[in-house]
DNA sequence: AAGTCAGTTCAAAACAAACTGAACAAAGTT
DNA sequence: AACTTTGTTCAGTTTGTTTTGAACTGACTT
């Protein structure tokens, strides 16, 4: 219990819901898959809690289903190697935010450009050199990035 | 202005406050340096919005304040080198929460120790051997450390 | 010494995100 | 067909954080 609270500051500090990381925390040291009520039970969520935090660890693939046979329930078990969930992270928030990013910069960059006039030259090359900047860097940072999944596989 | 709040919203998504990733992107975009009183005006935020956000920005590293003599306003400017802003980050944060999941770790490995008796063998040798692996990824991602460090810099 | 200006601090307000209860859907049992 | 059991969805509440107004400090000006 004090390793779940553990792991709920933590997913609090990534920026998670605390529950998230408490459901992950409990799963880790559990030896056999754990059904949606044995959650509730000793975590003292809600069912509706238990339900939309198991979703998005599934998204994430932090965890996964276990189906048992003649039986209706959903089962839960986590993935334990740690390299597996970093470069689920990595696939599946890091790179989506990245492209998000830039997409929104190039937007801005436009805008940038459709101003041109109304801002003093002096300004306006300052400001697109270092918007040029941040694009550079992105690239690069894109460049490594195959590099980095190899890292972490 | 579309960039500043790009900026917001980029921070939110890391988890700090909006108003931290407007003032940075505030600076950022500036050729000279800027007053308290300029952002209060230009991002509409209160003043004490203002004096917050410039503080931990600067205890981030991610600004400075510039001195203009004869002047009794604090200036400010932002870093722009992206490859310092990380090291900042990964210095100033990443660093610091590592070391405290490190020690939280340890208190948990304690407890369970503690509480060997009252918990079925088959049980504690499986949250040992999960904790344990915990442990072990720990100290190999601290190995891994220098080497980001010298990445980043 | 009174008055302004810059900046900080703090309690309260405003806000956003997480969590929950209740209603619902689907599937299985009686 | 009615009733359980399991899980999802959604509106409303709760919780915690960010933001703010207002009071305060210190420092410079007259």
């Amino acid at each position: 219990m004090e390793f779940v609270q553990m792991c709920g500051s933590a997913a609090q500090g990534f920026g998670f819901p605390r529950s998230i990381g408490e459901i992950y925390g409990f799963l880790y040291l559990s030896a056999d898959p754990v059904s949606a009520q044995d959650l509730v039970d000793e975590l003292a969520l809600s069912k509706a809690s238990v339900s939309t935090g198991t979703r998005q660890l599934l998204t994430l693939g932090f965890i996964r289903k276990v189906w048992k046979r003649d039986e209706r329930r959903d089962y839960f078990e986590a993935e334990i190697e740690i390299w597996v969930l970093l470069s689920m992270a990595y696939e599946r928030v890091v790179k989506i935010r990245a492209h998000e990013a830039k997409r929104q910069l190039s937007m801005v960059q436009e805008t940038l450009g459709a101003e041109r006039d109304s801002i003093p030259d002096e300004e306006y090359v300052l400001m697109k050199e270092r918007l040029d900047n941040l694009e550079k860097f992105k690239s690069r940072a894109k460049r490594f990035m195959p590099l980095i999944e190899k890292l972490i596989k």
